[in-house]
DNA sequence: GCATTTGATCCGTTAAAATATATCATGACA
DNA sequence: TGTCATGATATATTTTAACGGATCAAATGC
């Protein structure tokens, strides 16, 4: 698979296991199979536009289309919204979305 | 078709029109045929993450994956990339213009 | 009036995603 | 030791994106 699909991919991996989700879990959550969700993080698929917002959505992410010159600051701002769980005081370490 | 595709579907219709390329114009830059473009844009299609990237990188655009809570702070970033243009002097009003 | 451009649509074919279901190896743990 | 949760795979089937290529109606231009 392309360098791009993979690092979305990561991405949605990444965001799984800091949730704390098993496979199984997110796949209950978003109704997604879990063998699927293996073989999307694992890059082995080219998964359809809605499966991954889908499996976004169930995370928490959502999917948005950036000027590639606008990048690095977009970057920046997720940076800060990465660091955000370091701001937060230590006893509040839960769910911060929706419900 | 969910309200999340139509909304990229709307993106890269918006990105396409704004650089002034024809459907035709951007298959041949993407490689995508211009019919399937058609049904991209108009939302009837759940294409596949690959011909996203492909498409979205044809228009100077990025995929990026955030954390819901920090939309609002990107979505602001992203106001001030499409106001680059007011920054810009005015006798550089070349490829990335909107009309 | 005729030709061109544009976006939308149709047909037939092919490749592959998505699915359900089951299995396997690994590691944790009582 | 046996059980359980986890992630990775396997198989078989259904669905559908993607493609090439053609066509169409509505603008636009000569």
């Amino acid at each position: 698979m392309s360098y791009a699909t993979k690092h979305i991919a990561d991405a949605l991996k990444a965001a799984r296991e800091s949730k704390g989700l098993s496979q199984r879990a997110l796949s209950a959550k978003s109704g997604v199979p879990q063998g699927h969700i293996s073989k999307i993080e694992n890059g082995a698929v080219d998964l359809r536009l809605s499966s991954l917002i889908e499996l976004a959505r169930s995370l928490g992410l959502e999917l948005v289309l950036a000027p590639r010159n606008a990048l690095p600051a977009v970057k920046s701002v997720l940076r800060g919204a990465g660091n955000e769980i370091s701001i937060r005081p230590a006893y509040s370490l839960d769910e911060d979305d929706h419900g």
